[in-house]
DNA sequence: CTGGAAATGTTATAATGTACCAAATTTCCC
DNA sequence: GGGAAATTTGGTACATTATAACATTTCCAG
């Protein structure tokens, strides 16, 4: 069996989240955009695991932590890094996850296990070509595209077999 | 240029929505399930017109004709609905609309207007099997598809080319 | 009939998201 | 540096969407 991607199994996570705090600055500083303490550390929780977390999750987090937060706090943190490709909502489940793929230009396509809630964002350009394709056969100018599938994931599909 | 899909020009629309009821008691027929009049009379709501219509929109309906309503009275409802592949709910809107397929297998892409915000529910078998595939790839077994494209419609296209 | 299943009524509450305005901070020009 | 403008944050209140829980009614098979 080919090798499994990386929310599929056992890896070193700290690395994921290290190394998408150093893209996140890297491409804020590219933009001319600033990555305040909060919106960096709301970043830095988003990416805790590859589970989404929903904005009230990062409240709590946020509160717990001493920290001065209001849902807007983390909304208007959400939004930031939203409109800078660092973090993706996943509209079917009213959360959050960090973009595995930030500043390269991509439509995201989420892989969301319904068993063990981890994600996998892919880029599958015969994806994107088709949907790009059907809208333009209706003349319809597409601008945003939400595509999740929700399923299960390898490791929980060989879980169940097992039971 | 080709015709346009219905939501996208005038049309006898009160054709659409008695389409739509008479399929719905016949699936409901078949399938040995109760389309009691609330059901129904959902239903006829949200098919009132091409655009999605959220749950407390349907819930103010119910109410205004004097129908003895709260909120689980229409989530029920929905849920009936889009367990018989009636409606489909909108998750990029939190909202729902009849579903332009009701009784084929399908998989449906939607084309969401932000302007006039109407909503063609397509079936592309290219996309379904380019996700199908992509999610193969990664050994992932695909459930539900979420596929929403939020854009402009050809007649929203060309209002704008002429302001 | 009648007993169990399905559907509905009813109340309360959870979960998610936004409007709005004031205060603080940063930026940038002079 | 001083100070106006813009951005960011603090904080309250509220809007919107959705569900939990339990009582009551309706339906239908036997
Ligand atoms: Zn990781
Ligand atoms: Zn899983
Ligand atoms: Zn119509
Ligand atoms: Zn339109």
């Amino acid at each position: 069996m080919a090798s499994q991607a990386l929310p599929y199994r056992p890896h070193n996570h700290q690395a994921c989240v290290t190394q998408a705090l150093a893209d996140a600055r890297a491409i804020c500083r590219a933009q001319n955009a600033r990555l305040t303490p909060t919106r960096e550390r709301v970043l830095e929780l988003i990416w805790q695991s590859h589970k989404p977390l929903g904005a009230y999750d990062v409240l709590a987090e946020l509160t717990a932590e001493g920290q001065n937060a209001a849902p807007p706090t983390v909304y208007r943190a959400l939004d930031f890094l939203q409109q800078h490709g660092l973090v993706h909502r996943i509209a079917s489940l009213n959360a959050f996850i960090g973009c595995a793929h930030a500043g390269e230009n991509h439509t995201g396509m989420f892989l969301i296990c319904r068993s063990c809630g981890n994600v996998l964002e892919l880029t599958a350009p015969g994806v994107s070509g088709a949907i790009e394709g059907a809208a333009k056969a209706e003349h319809f100018k597409a601008e945003n595209v939400t595509l999740e599938i929700a399923g299960l994931c390898p490791r929980c599909q060989s879980e169940s077999r097992h039971d």
